[in-house]
Formats: C-alpha cells, structure tokens, sequence
DNA sequence: CCCGCTAATGATAGCGCTAACAGTGAAAAC
DNA sequence: GTTTTCACTGTTAGCGCTATCATTAGCGGG
C-alpha cells in the first residue's frame, strides 16, 4: 500500500465549460455532442476540439432527466457463474449494439426477494426495456413489471403466463422429449440426478416434471434420484453418479439436471470402463461448449441461449415489428443433441 | 407470436402523485422514501402505504442528479465467458452489498476501443467508482480516468503503473514462481501452450514473460510452443497437446496459459496412457473449480480472484481507512497448487 | 428593395428530485 | 406568561442537460 498518483480534485466539467471554451452557446455544444440539428462545419470542429481538450464527458443523468430518454436496458438473470447466462448475455449485447442501447445486468442469485430488490434498483433508474429470466416472480415484482409502462422481456421459459412478451424454450417439453429418445433407445431403467430440488430453479423443475411425464407415458417411472447443492458441479456429478450406482447398480439411464454435472458423470463412468453407451447411457442439458473436449460427446438439448438473447434484445429494441405493440411469445425448438452417451435407435 | 396482457400506458408516478395521495408535501415523501430526517410515524405510514398502493418507483435519475449521489460502481471487464471475471464479480458484489453500492458491469472483449467506448460511457453515468481490469489501456481512457475525480481501481495485474490504485498479483512473478517449482521438480524440455499472441491479453504474456525469464535464469528455454485461438478451450487444448507432442515427443513439461486448456490436455494426456506427472508434466493458471472434478488435479495457481475483488471494492467503498485516500497498490500472492501432474519435490 | 425562405444559433423553461433553510405548533424551561 | 427548544413539515432554488420556440443572418426571386 503505496501512494502512487492521486487524482487532481476536479470540479467535474459541464457543458458551460466547453461552451466558454468554444465561444458558442451551450445549447450548439450540446447539439454538436449529439450530431443533432444543423450546426455549421466550423462550430463544430471549434466545439469538438474544446471538448476533447478539456477532456469533458457528458453528464448523462441531466441528460436523461431532461430528454426523458434512457438508453439503458437491464437484464436481471440469477447467476453469472454458470456458462449458461453469459450466452444469452452475448446474444443481447450482439443485437443492442448497433442501437444506441446498453445492456446492464443484475444478478438475483436466484433468491426471489433479491430479484424484486434489483427489478425496482433497476427501474428506478427508467430503462428503456427490461429483459428478466424467468416467469416466476414475487406479486411485488410482478406488480411493478406491469406498471412499468416499458417493454418487458421475460426469457428462458415459456412454460407459464408473461407480463408482457416471453422468449425461450418450453422446459417440460424439452423433459418430456429427452425422456421420449432415451425409452426410445430401449433404456427402461431410468435415474435422475439434479440439482436440490424445491430451489428456486423453475426451469431445471419443469424439465424434471417433463420428463416423468413422459416416462409415465410409457409406464415408466423413475427408478432412482440423487440431488447435490453448492460446490464444484464436474465433482459433485462424479460423486453423485457414484453413489448412486453403488445404490442401484441396475440402472442403465442417468438424467442430469444440467451438462457439467453430466460431464462428471459421464468422466467417472468412462473411468469405470462402464460400456457407455451400451451397458448405461447418459444425458444432460444445455449444450454447454465445454462438452466438445470431452473424450466422448456427451448427450444433451439445446436450449436456444443465443437465439434467445437475440429475440429479447430485438423485441426491445423495437426491431421485430410483428404489428404486436406488444406481449409477443416466441417460443424456439430445443434440439436434441444425441453425441455418444445414447444408444442409436 | 400472440397476444397476451398489453400493459397499461402509464404516465409515469412521480413524487407529486404520492404526495397528493397521501396528504403532505413531496419534500416530506421524499423523506420517508429514504429514511432521511425525523418524519412521524403516522405520517411515515400514510406516505408508505400511499406509496405502496401507487406503485411508485422512484426516479434515480432525478435523485442523482439533484443530490449529486450516484450508487453506481463500474466495473469493466474484458470478458464473462471464460470463468474467471465472474468471481471477481462476486467479490464486488459481496462487498457492495451493504454499503448501498451497486455494480454495472460493462465488458470490453479484450479491445482496446471498445474498452475506450465503456469507460466513456460508465462515466457519463458519473458512477462513485471505477474498477477495470488490467493497466493497459488507451490514451484516451487513461486520460478520461485520471481526469475522473472519481476512485479509480485496476485490478488482476500490478506489473505496471495505476492511474489511482491497483490490486491483484504479479502475473510475471505468478510464471516465473511456476517455472522455479518445474525446474525443481527435475523437468528440463518444457513447452508453453496458450492463447494466440499477441491478443490484448497482456496479463497471460506477463506470465510467459516471467516463466521464460526463469527458465532462462537455470538456463533452460521453452522447448516448443503452440497458440490457439476460439472454440472450446477444452478441446482446443486436447488439439494443442495432440499436435505439440507429436511434433516434440520428448518435451516433459506441458505449461498451459490457463486451466481450461490444460484440463483438455490432462484428460488427452490419460486416454493416451501417458504417465502424469512420471514421463510428463502438466500445469495451468487460475485454480478454477472445474478442476476439482477432473480425475487428476492439475496443477495450477489460484490468482486471488475472490481476494481482489473484495479488496477492491472496499477501496471504492471507503472501507479501507488506511490513511491513504487514493493511489493505494494492493498486492495478492499467487499460491502454487501442485494437484497430481507434477512430480514431488 | 423588400419578401420569404432556410440554415445556424441562442434564450427560456422545465425534467423530478433533494439540499438548505424557513416555518409551525406544542411541550419544556424560565 | 413568555421564551426557548425541539420535532416535524413546508418552501425555494437549483442539479446539468435538452425540447421548443425565437432570433439572426444570408440569399435568391419578384
């Protein structure tokens, strides 16, 4: 700890300043700053020098307040760390760009109190949209999504009634589809493993409901479960796919919940020398692209991240002009991936 | 695409109609809104309950703009998708929770100019701090930092000179510390395998940098090299290790640019029967969780990601009383983690 | 030579909120 | 009874910018 170079205290600059500077009034500055209105060549190399010179930024806060434009949107998604909101994060980022709109992001660490605190932080700042993972929320969240009064963008699920518009993917469908290839593949004897469940994980919980569903179907039934909560996912797959073969050794399917922990299923089994797939097949979710350096591809369902980040950028973005003012639903076909934990058919 | 609920157009709530609501003056709602100054306690109820039953969202930018207060911190990355900003970010957060701040990430992908158009941006939010990753950035961003007024902290590198203050390790000391402990453990042909340079990833050259100066110091130098660039790091190490050690059958020593890569070379490595760490040696960078599962551990180095975030944002915060307002220099030591894929000392 | 027009610039009035100060009434002190 | 005090509430004046309208100069046509 060390003193290195402080920061001259700054009286923070505004557009007066740059305006004395130029010679011109505030208000030609502020058109020249914006490329707005008929301001001639002159003025606006003077002003543009000036401005670079005294190094002056614009206070978008006074900005925003007197035009009653924000071009903020915000995104509340539950976790940062789990490779699956970086890509959608990638695909709204992509499509704001060349709209003058930014993106900030909110996590809710997926604690419904916490997410009702970041939705009112973030309209209280009055973006122009907002785009929110899930159709789950508190009435209290709920509430102030409705009054907003700007677009709304629920994404990742489809499975239930929006606010406003809704992106994503049918959860029980893609569940009940899984389940549909694997007793299609002849596998009869099928376990879960998943994250804890009641957590506040709608999506992995639908999914789950899905795909019994369509077990019950058949005349199927789960035959075993195994949940883990926190830690390393590729090592609780391991630890989890252990014990349970330990426990019923008979089963010849593992569902997982998400692909890491699939992947530390399917390293484990592999360590084994288990036939796979042939003696156990296994299966994941989400095509996460860690999956490709793996010594065998794993199985898993798409679930339209990119596409999705897209859809909700646009929908905000006003690109999509479907006539629909808005409550658009789109709804993207998650595809199955069968890689080489799945028997052929 | 169908219609679901359009919500209602709205003008939006402002102070003026919870007061009218609720019987006093905007002043004295304002006072129960932010629990500021002495407001009785029936009154205090009317307002909230008013309040309430409006919807009310309070305008920030409003707020800031008149307090000159804005609780926003910018935190500028390069990258979220690759595993390790994302527990920085956890960090910050973790300690911004109770002091009222609140985190806006912005991400640069490891350009220059775009890093150039965030920090603009952030700062026209006039945000109470800055976080930013890395030391190197362009003219024009150093000079809108310095001239901020604002703290001003760069984090993950400390191999060149802040312009306030700088936390993270010494990542040439983090490679040359790395090439000391392979030295000891007897390997002698060593090869470095990473991401393609020159990027704008200044922090994996250091440690290359650091790692060939030690190895030149025993005298040695890197035996091979091979760089990649996109796709699934995983895979892209698998890949690397294949074509590197066909090319160089007797290099011993794999040095790896970051633990992804390294962990699809380790899991190459084991299919092919290699003898880790006997007949070869294999090391990464970062100590990300992922590891934990993999079904030998390879050796790493825990960059204090966690650390310096938390140490980082408790500049911003204030939290730090060391005397000292600005220019503080916070140093981490990164910690050999030796796993199973190098020989005992 | 005046009119009408356009291009360029300036003046004015807020945006919705909060800092700072100015009351107000009732209880406490003299 | 009068003054002081204190707890509470209201009034005023911006924060730094932009929307809107007003103004000026220049210029070609009749």
């Amino acid at each position: 700890m060390t003193k290195a170079t402080p920061p001259e205290p700054h009286r923070a600059l505004t557009l007066r300043d740059v305006s004395e500077a130029s010679g011109v009034s505030e208000m030609t500055v502020s058109r020249v700053l914006r490329n707005r209105g008929d301001v001639s060549e002159t003025t606006r190399a003077r002003v543009l020098e000036a401005a670079r010179r005294l190094g002056y930024v614009p206070n978008k806060i006074a900005g925003a307040l007197a035009s009653q434009r924000v071009n903020l949107v915000g995104v509340v998604i539950p976790s940062l760390s789990n490779m699956v909101f970086p890509e959608v994060m990638t695909g709204i980022s992509k499509t704001l760009e060349d709209t003058g709109l930014q993106p900030v992001v909110g996590v809710s660490n997926y604690q419904v109190d916490r997410e009702e605190q970041v939705i009112y932080e973030m309209l209280s700042w009055r973006p122009s949209g907002l785009i929110v993972a899930g159709l789950e929320h508190s009435a209290a969240s709920a509430a102030m999504l409705a009054q907003a009064g700007i677009p709304i963008v629920e994404i990742m699920d489809i499975d239930g009634t929006p606010v406003d518009s809704m992106v994503g993917i049918s959860h029980r469908r893609a569940g009940r589809k899984m389940a549909e290839a694997i007793i299609a593949a002849g596998y009869r004897k099928i376990a879960f493993l998943g994250t804890h469940m009641p957590t506040n994980d709608h999506r992995a919980r639908k999914r789950l409901e899905g795909f019994e569903e369509a077990l019950a179907a058949a005349g199927l039934s789960l035959v075993d479960r195994e949940f883990y909560s926190g830690g390393s996912a590729l090592a609780k797959g391991r630890e989890m796919t252990e014990t349970l073969l330990k426990r019923r050794p008979d089963v010849d399917f593992l569902y997982y919940s998400n692909d890491m922990i699939g992947a530390g299923g399917l390293l484990w089994c592999l360590e084994q020398g288990l036939d796979v797939p042939g003696r156990i097949g296994l299966a994941g979710f989400n095509g996460v692209e860690l999956l490709d350096g793996l010594p065998r591809r794993l199985a898993t369902m798409d679930a339209c991240r990119l596409e999705t980040g897209v859809a909700a950028a646009e929908i905000i973005a006003g690109k999509r002009s479907s006539g629909v003012i808005g409550g658009e639903v789109i709804e993207f076909e998650p595809k199955l991936q069968p890689g080489d934990t799945i028997r052929n058919l």
